[in-house]
RNA sequence: GCGGAUGUGGUGAAAUUGGUAUACACGCCAGACUUAGGAUCUGGUGCCGCAAGGCGUGGAGGUUCAAGUCCUCUCAUCCGCACCA
C-alpha cells in the first residue's frame, strides 16, 4: 500500500462535501459541542498562525463527533476593515471584489486542509443581510442609551484617516499602522461599555479555570478599577476675582486619602476646562500659553518622556487646613483619567516629587516608616508608615487610616468615596466606507434620527470612489441625501461607518441560527439556549483585550435586550501559541513565511496538521522545523503503510490477552495506553503532542509483533484517535480495513494493564541504584529483601535506618554511615 | 515600576497526586541494503570519566525517606499594562 496524501485526501474531501458529513443537526435533544476557532479578515490566504488554529479546533469537533455529539463548528469571515479600502487605494480594485475574491480563495484553503466546518452556516460580516440585523442591534442600543453621540478628543491617525478606539492605540500608535496617532475634536457614536465595567470586572470570576490566568489579568488590568477619595478644591478670593468667578472649585481624585494633609500643589491636565477659559480670556501670558499649546499638541509618547508644567498664578484651599495651595498645569495629568485634576503630594508620590524637585515646590512629609526616619531630600517615601503633621491621625498607620478619613470627607460633607476606572467608553465611528454604515439620520428638524428597522439594510454604495482622502461616503454624490423618517423632510445620512469589532462581538450568535431562518432573524432565542455557550473558543493571545472584552460587553447587553439569557459567551478559552520561525514570528516583513499551501502541494494537509499539533503543546510558541515536518511525513506513510498487516474486519477483533506473548501484550498495553491518553487530552489537557507521541509509542510496540488480531485492534482503536489530527489518512484505512465502522466512541479494556510482573526502581536515600522485576502480587517482605540482596554491594557496612516501599513505583533505603 | 508567564540533552519537548528525570520526535553517530543516497531498515546517543564512579531540570538555600514538581530568596528571557492620581 504506497501512501499518496493527494490522492487521499481529494478522495475525502469529496466524499465529506458530498455526504454534508460536518453539518450539524437541527435536533435540540441532543448532547451539543460549539466549537469556534475566531474567524479570519479574508486578508489573501491563509499563514500557518490559521492552520494552527484551525487544525486545534477541528481535532475537537472531530473528536466530539466521534464521541456522537451534534457538533457545530463553523467558520466566517470578518471581512469589514480597513485593509479592503488600502488594496482599492493601492491597485483600484473595489474593496467588496476584493474581499469576495478573497474569501473564495481561503475557503479553497480550508477545505484543502479538510477542516470539517459547517459550509451551510459560511457567512461574511460584510454581507447585507449581516449588516442588516447589526444595525437592527445598534438602534436597540441607542434606544436603550447604550449608544451616544457626543463631541471628544479623539485619537485620529492621520495615516489611516479615521478615528481609533483607545484599545487600538498601541504605545500612542495605530495598531495597523504604526503612525502616531494625534488627537483631534470630533463628533463620534461611543457605545457606553462602562455602565458594564463592574460586571465586566466581576463576571471574569466565572471563568477562572476555563480561561488563561493572563487573559483574565490583562482584562483586569483593562478595566482598572480603582477606589478612593474626591473632593472638591476652592479657589481662594483672589483667584476667584481673577477667573471673575467662572470657576469657584474643581474636584480630584486621590487613591491615598492617608496623603491629604500632605498637598503642596496641585496640577490640572492642559485640556482642563479652566485653562480653556483663561487661555481664552487672555488670562495667562502669552509665553505660558505657549507652552500649554505646546503640551497638549505632544505625542502621547513625547508627553511621557519628560514631565513640564507652569504656574497658573491660582491658588485653592486645603479642604482640611485651609493653607493656600499653588494651582499648576502639568503635562503628566492626563485629562481623561478621573477629573483632569490632581492633588499633589510629593513627599509620598513619586511622579509629584519629581515634578517638585524640578520645580522647587515644597514638599511635605505626612508619613515616615515605623520606628526608622526617612530623607525627604533625596526621595519619595511611598510605603505603608505612621502619620505625621496630620492633625486627629498622627501615629496611626498609613493604610488602615484611609477609611477613617474618607468617613471624615464624607461627614464634613466635603467629599466622597468613589471609585474610578481606566476603561472608556468605546468610540465605534470610522470615517471610511468598508464598513457597515451607522443607520442614523440628521434631520434639521427633528435632530437625530434611527432609520426605520423595516428600511434596513442602509447599505453601501457600490459606486464609490476610493481615493485615500477624506471619506467616500461623505464624498459620494447622492449616497448621503436621504429624507426624514420622522419628518420627511430632506436629510442627511450619517456618513460614519461602524468600527469592525462590532461585527465580532456577536458573530458567534449568528453561527446558531439555523441556515434557512436566516433572512428572518439574526437568531431565535431557541437555537442560542441550545448552542451557546461556546464549549471550546481557540485563537490568538493578541484578542485578550479588544475582541474578548467587546464580545463579553454585547453578550450582557444582548442579555439586557432579551435576546439571550446568559452572561459570558465563551466557555473556556484557548489561546494558541504564536508560529516562529528561526525564533521571530513568521511575518512577511522578515521574509520568514511557509506557505500552507506549498506544505500541502509537497506533503499533504495531515502531515501539516501533524507536525503542527505534534511539536509543541497549543498554548505554547511553535517553532517551525523543515524536518520535523518531514518526520511527520515519514510516521504518517509508515503507518498508512503497516496497515497493511490489518487483517480487514467489520468489528473490533476478540483477542483472549492471556494466550498472547510478551511482545503482543506489550503492543496492547500501549494501544489502550494512547487511548487513555487520548480521551484525557481532548477532554481535559489539549496536549495534543502527548497523545500522538503515545499514539507513536504504540506503533513501535505493534511493530515488533506479528499477531494480525492485535494489529487489527490496533490499528481500530489507533486510527480512531488520529482521525480528529490526520482525518484524511485514517478515513482510509478506516474504510479499507473496518469498513468506516471504527470512527466512533473506544473501550478502554482494563485486562491489558493487569500484569504478572513489574519492575521496581531501587534506591538508597533516594538515589537510584538498581532496579528489580518482582511479581505483582509480591509480598513487602519479598520485594524488600529482593530489593535489598539487588543492592547489596551499596549497603556493605551501612546500618539500615528505614525501608520504604511505593506501590508499583520504587523501594527506598535508608542508611547511615 | 506593576501584572502574567517561562527556564529540563545539540533541538522541539515528556514526566496526570512529590516516588525510577529526559517518553515521543528532530538532529547526530554507526551498521545493513544499494551504482548512489538527501530513500528505507536496524542499533546507539544527558554530561564528565578508560573504568569504578561522579554530576545533572537557570542559581542559592529549605521542607522530606524522596523535589523538575512544595516553600523562601535570586538571576535570565518573553508577553501585557504603564505619568491611571
Amino acid at each position: 500500500m504506497e501512501y499518496s496524501a493527494k490522492n487521499i485526501e481529494n478522495k475525502w474531501q469529496q466524499y465529506w462535501e458530498e455526504n454534508e458529513s460536518f453539518e450539524p443537526s437541527e435536533d435540540f435533544t441532543k448532547e451539543k459541542k460549539y466549537i469556534l476557532s475566531m474567524f479570519p479578515f479574508p486578508s489573501g490566504r491563509l499563514h500557518m498562525g490559521h492552520v494552527r488554529n484551525y487544525s486545534i479546533s477541528d481535532a475537537f469537533a472531530r473528536y466530539h463527533r466521534q464521541q456522537g455529539k451534534n457538533v457545530l463548528h463553523p467558520i466566517g469571515f470578518d471581512s469589514f476593515g480597513m485593509p479592503a479600502e488600502n488594496a482599492a487605494i493601492k491597485n483600484g480594485s473595489h474593496p467588496k471584489n476584493w474581499t469576495y475574491d478573497n474569501i473564495d480563495y481561503m475557503k479553497n484553503e480550508f477545505y484543502s486542509l479538510g477542516f470539517s466546518f459547517s459550509r451551510k452556516r459560511e457567512f461574511a460580516t460584510s454581507d447585507e443581510l449581516y449588516t442588516k440585523f447589526e444595525q437592527g442591534f445598534i438602534i436597540d442600543m441607542y434606544n436603550k442609551g447604550l449608544l451616544y453621540r457626543e463631541k471628544g478628543m479623539l485619537n485620529w491617525c492621520p495615516h489611516d484617516q479615521t478615528v481609533l478606539a483607545n484599545e487600538q492605540v498601541v504605545d500612542g500608535c495605530c495598531w495597523r499602522c504604526d503612525t502616531p496617532i494625534v488627537k483631534k475634536d470630533m463628533n463620534q457614536y461611543y457605545f457606553k461599555i462602562t455602565a458594564y465595567a463592574d460586571e465586566l470586572l466581576d463576571d471574569l470570576k466565572k471563568l477562572e479555570g476555563g480561561w488563561p490566568k493572563q487573559v483574565l489579568t490583562m482584562q483586569e488590568n483593562w478595566i482598572g478599577k480603582s477606589n478612593g477619595l474626591a473632593f472638591d478644591l476652592y479657589f481662594d478670593n483672589e483667584s476667584l476675582l481673577k477667573l471673575s468667578h467662572t470657576f469657584e472649585r474643581f474636584d480630584v481624585f486621590t487613591t491615598r486619602p492617608d496623603t491629604v494633609y500632605g498637598i503642596s500643589y496641585t496640577a490640572l491636565a492642559p485640556e482642563h476646562e479652566i485653562i480653556t477659559y483663561m487661555i481664552e480670556n487672555k488670562l495667562l501670558d502669552d509665553t505660558v500659553i505657549k507652552q500649554i499649546e505646546t503640551m497638549k499638541n505632544a505625542s502621547s509618547i513625547d508627553r511621557q518622556k519628560e514631565k513640564s508644567g507652569v504656574a497658573l498664578g491660582l491658588h485653592v484651599k486645603h479642604p482640611l487646613t485651609g493653607e493656600l495651595i499653588p494651582v499648576w498645569v502639568a503635562n503628566f495629568v492626563l485629562m481623561d483619567y478621573g477629573s483632569g485634576a490632581v492633588m499633589a503630594v510629593p513627599a509620598h508620590d513619586e511622579r509629584d516629587y519629581d515634578f517638585a524637585k524640578k520645580y522647587d515646590l515644597p514638599i511635605k512629609a505626612v508619613i515616615k516608616p515605623f520606628n526608622a526616619e526617612h530623607d525627604f531630600s533625596k526621595t519619595a517615601f511611598t510605603e505603608v508608615g505612621e502619620l505625621i503633621n496630620s492633625d486627629d491621625f498622627i501615629g496611626i498607620n498609613s493604610q488602615k487610616v484611609q477609611k477613617h478619613i474618607i468617613e471624615m470627607f464624607e461627614e464634613k460633607g466635603i467629599g466622597k468615596k468613589t471609585t474610578n476606572y481606566k476603561l472608556k467608553d468605546w468610540g465605534v465611528s470610522r470615517q471610511r466606507y468598508w464598513g457597515a454604515p451607522i443607520p442614523f439620520i440628521h434631520c434639521d428638524t427633528c435632530g437625530l434620527v434611527m432609520e426605520k428597522k423595516e428600511n434596513l439594510p442602509v447599505a453601501l454604495p457600490e459606486d464609490v470612489e476610493i481615493t485615500g482622502e477624506g471619506n467616500p461616503l461623505e464624498n459620494h454624490p447622492t449616497w448621503k441625501h436621504c429624507k426624514c423618517p420622522e419628518c420627511g423632510g430632506d436629510a442627511l445620512r450619517e456618513t460614519d461607518t461602524m468600527d469592525t469589532f462590532v461585527e465580532s462581538s456577536w458573530y458567534f450568535l449568528r453561527f446558531c441560527a439555523s441556515p434557512s431562518n436566516w433572512g428572518k432573524e439574526a437568531f431565535s432565542f431557541e437555537q442560542i439556549k441550545y448552542w451557546m455557550g461556546v464549549n471550546h473558543y481557540i485563537g490568538g493571545i493578541e484578542h485578550a483585550i479588544l475582541h474578548l472584552l467587546y464580545a463579553r460587553f454585547f453578550t450582557k447587553v444582548f442579555r439586557d435586550l432579551g435576546y439571550i439569557d446568559f452572561d459570558e459567551p465563551f466557555e473556556r478559552l484557548l489561546t494558541q501559541g504564536m508560529v516562529l520561525k528561526d525564533g521571530a514570528k513568521m511575518s512577511k516583513s522578515k521574509g520568514n513565511t511557509v506557505d500552507p499551501d506549498a506544505i500541502i502541494e509537497k506533503y499533504g494537509a495531515d502531515t501539516a496538521r501533524l507536525f503542527i499539533l505534534f511539536a509543541a503543546p497549543p498554548t505554547q510558541e511553535l517553532e517551525w522545523n523543515d524536518s520535523a515536518v518531514e518526520g511527520a511525513y515519514k510516521f504518517i506513510k509508515r503507518f498508512f503503510e503497516r496497515s497493511a498487516n490489518v487483517v480487514p474486519c467489520n468489528e473490533k477483533p476478540q483477542i483472549n490477552h492471556s494466550d498472547l506473548n510478551k511482545e503482543e501484550k506489550f503492543a496492547r498495553k500501549k494501544v489502550y495506553e494512547a487511548l487513555k491518553r487520548a480521551e484525557d487530552v481532548y477532554n481535559e489537557r489539549y496536549t495534543f503532542n502527548t497523545m500522538i507521541a503515545g499514539v507513536m509509542e504504540a506503533m513501535n510496540a505493534l511493530n515488533v509483533q506479528k499477531n494480525t488480531n492485535v494489529w487489527s485492534e490496533g490499528y481500530w482503536i489507533l486510527s480512531s484517535i488520529m482521525e480528529p489530527v490526520i482525518p484524511h489518512t485514517c478515513y482510509e484505512i478506516s474504510e479499507k480495513c473496518f469498513h468506516l465502522n471504527n470512527l466512533v466512541p473506544q473501550e478502554i479494556l482494563e485486562e491489558v494493564f493487569v500484569e504478572e510482573s513489574i519492575c521496581l526502581g531501587v534506591s538508597i536515600n533516594g538515589k537510584k541504584r538498581g532496579e528489580i522485576e518482582v511479581a505483582t502480587d509480591a509480598s513487602k517482605d519479598d520485594i524488600l529483601s529482593a530489593a535489598k540482596e539487588n543492592i547489596a554491594k551499596w549497603l556493605d557496612g551501612k546500618e539500615i535506618v528505614k525501608e520504604i516501599l511505593v506501590p508499583k513505583k520504587l523501594v527506598n533505603i535508608v542508611v547511615k554511615g
